[in-house]
DNA sequence: CTGTTAGCGCATTCAT
DNA sequence: ATGAATGCGCTAACAG
């Protein structure tokens, strides 16, 4: 039964023919539910079919047929704070589809992983555009993509050498502890999450910057409310005085909420409690953070990947190309921080 | 400049080539980035690519390759209910990957859409499998797919003719009504939303078989808190005395809520707010639902399409294929609504 | 450095 | 009803 397991190629449909005793113009038929094949043929065919597990090549068949060349993006997103990314591919797939550019996602679990899919898109020239979302990727990679005319664009990591959309997440630290501290703040912890995230070691080098190196911290190994949960418990058991909390991240500062009421002190009263993102819903929870425009971040990725497809004609006159942005971040005071300064804005 | 703007097909690198004045490898190889090309003729094969506006045909390129024929599905997902198509993304997304199946998100924006993109999908063959979110297609759809051997999935709906993975929503209303019920409810009106969405009028069925057909209703039209809380307003304005708020997403209820607080009335107590789902971060505003395993959802879908495109060898034994399933519903009671029955799951 | 040639796997006439 | 031949657009030796 092991005819030629070894590294044997994908049949084609002349492997099929063979087998069947037919022409590939019949199993050319039959895979396209052609209704004049004799039966007898159809279920032959079928039967050789199965036995060699073919599967058409898409490639193939689409150069055949001539299709249109639809172009088609591939979005790199680490999954590991699910929420921020839902919030910013619905306006990425909204963009893309308006563009008539198909979206294909690509859920990174590691580095390793990123490299293998960046592996073979160059190799297989999967897409025609690349979107990297809170990653970035070698200097040699970029060139690469480059070589072969694969645009990149970077989302949340300020990715050199290609067009990239971030904000300035260490400032976005230094606010909210100096929120945190003009609320009435005297002895501040910090809630940080996985270091593979650039944006959570800003957002901790912003707070340790106003904040002092010395300053309690503890690290949430998963972005999730249990473990911002734990992390506070932690925090709480070794510093009982700490009467602020900064957590990277809006997930992780709802877990610290619990685990503060949990205690029965009152966060906004006895401590405050900040995150980031203002992630859908955070802001019925009530829960103070420094907003980003997650929304622009997908929006703008798909209008750059559109502008960056888009070359030709228009190209020749040196349009401008896709530009570089730090977006402005905004502190939103909500019920776990203590407002003072009278202008943050309220919501 | 309109050389032959009318119909123009795509050009290939033979009109690249030939408007340069270079051989179609030469082309190839630009296109490449191969070092070995004079960099005069280069400039001259980039310019005219670029006044031709060339795109490589993908196709044709994997097909010269010959790279791996990864399996490719396309999720259809009408994005109307965000977070909850979130939720169900990121475990189907993990699933393909372990699969080492690509996944192509086709974000549904209505009926017309939906159509476009399966007509393409079914012309260029551009996928060997389609995962359909909470909507249905027509059988001569299903008949044609099967035809050309594109296995279909449906999650969230009880699409015939394909496995489908679905809960029973109109018990879910039900279910959903009798708990309002017993904790006392006398008067309990109904917040649904957009038509479209067959679970939505299904809930509503069930609410209507115990509620009655009278019961005061209203829809919101998007699925977003605001749509909601406005509903909840219109609701409480023209029937002061309803003590009871059965919302079809966990979304419309928190709206509700919001409405609700806003009249000083107090939920769980001289008012009842159920939703549905228990979305993420539900949990956290406390609000009573009807949960779903959206995990679950995405899970399935995943592991289906990776059984149906394993066909081959197994299959000739007629291994049993996906069958279809219909996944348990759970009241979650939390603190929205009264406890009455002392079995409800609290969480 | 550059042009010629031969497939890649499939759909599709055109014959039979 | 079915087989043989042709071409889709591109890459990759192989010559020059």
């Amino acid at each position: 039964m092991y005819e030629s397991a070894f590294m044997a190629p994908n049949p084609t449909i002349y492997d099929i023919a063979k087998r069947a005793g037919v022409g590939i113009a019949t199993v050319s038929r039959v895979l396209n539910g052609s209704e004049r094949v004799a039966d007898a043929t159809r279920e032959a065919v079928q039967r050789a079919m199965q036995e060699l597990d073919f599967r058409p090549n898409r490639a193939a068949r689409r150069l055949a047929v001539g299709g249109v060349n639809r172009p088609r993006v591939a979005a790199l997103m680490p999954f590991f704070s699910a929420s921020f990314y839902y919030a910013v591919s619905a306006p990425l797939s909204a963009g893309l589809i308006a563009a008539d550019i198909d979206l294909v996602l690509y859920n990174i679990q590691d580095r390793e992983h990123k490299n293998r899919v960046l592996d073979r898109i160059v190799a297989e020239r999967a897409c025609e555009g690349i979107v990297l979302f809170s990653m970035g990727v070698r200097d040699e990679r970029i060139a690469e993509l480059g070589r072969i005319g694969i645009p990149v664009v970077c989302v949340d990591y300020p990715q050199i050498g290609v067009p990239a959309l971030t904000v300035d997440n260490i400032e976005a630290g230094r606010i909210a502890t100096r929120h945190l501290i003009k609320g009435g703040a005297r002895h501040v912890g910090l809630i940080t999450g996985p270091t593979v995230a650039l944006a959570f070691r800003q957002r901790e080098e912003g707070f340790i910057e106003i904040s002092g190196a010395k300053s309690p911290q503890e690290r949430a190994e998963t972005v999730t409310i249990e473990a911002g949960r734990q992390a506070a418990i932690n925090l709480l058991d070794q510093f009982p005085t700490l009467d602020a909390l900064m957590c990277v991240s809006d997930i992780l500062a709802v877990g610290a909420l619990q685990a503060v009421r949990a205690r029965n002190r009152i966060p906004g009263d006895d401590i405050q409690i900040i995150g980031f993102d203002d992630q859908p819903l955070i802001d019925v929870i009530g829960l103070s953070t420094i907003r980003q425009p997650m929304d622009e971040f997908g929006a703008w990725a798909a209008r750059s990947m559109a502008t960056l497809l888009k070359r030709g004609k228009e190209q020749i006159n040196n349009t401008p190309t896709v530009e570089s942005q730090v977006l402005p971040i905004e502190l939103v005071v909500r019920s776990t921080t203590r407002d003072t300064s009278g202008s943050a804005k309220k919501r």
